[in-house]
DNA sequence: CTGATGACTGATA
DNA sequence: CTATCAGCCATCA
């Protein structure tokens, strides 16, 4: 498939998760079709400031926050997420810890 | 072609 | 818990 699609495939991966609900890049890249992409989806994220996509639903493998904790990005992600009822300690959300529950949360274990 | 870079990941210590 | 390190993929100088 070429960039368009797959940009297009992670956009609806994003925009598929509920509120309140966080997911991780690689499963999100993987719920795309795209396994091992996670870094074209931070990449995707980074490049296109799509205001109606959920950026900030997408974390980090051990569920924490992509940015270094002060930043300007950390800030408005944590901020976002607190806003829809996610509590964020630290740059970490509480409730979701690793990859796997990352996803299984919102789209359930297997698949 | 080669090496550097990054909103990444998993394994090890 | 943190710190390294080696993979990883796409892009760019």
């Amino acid at each position: 498939m070429d960039s368009e699609t797959a940009a297009a495939r992670i956009r609806a991966a994003i925009r598929a998760i509920p509120k309140g609900q966080v997911a991780g890049y690689g499963e999100i890249a993987r719920r795309a079709g795209l396994p091992g992409r996670a870094r074209l989806v931070a990449r995707l994220l980074s490049e296109n400031e799509d205001a109606k996509l959920p950026w900030h639903r997408v974390l980090r493998s051990d569920g924490r926050i992509a940015f270094p904790e002060g930043s300007k990005g950390y800030r408005e992600q944590s901020q976002r997420l607190r806003a829809e009822g996610v509590t964020v300690e630290k740059g970490r959300v509480r409730g979701q810890r690793a990859a796997a529950t990352l996803d299984s949360q919102i789209w359930g274990p297997a698949d």
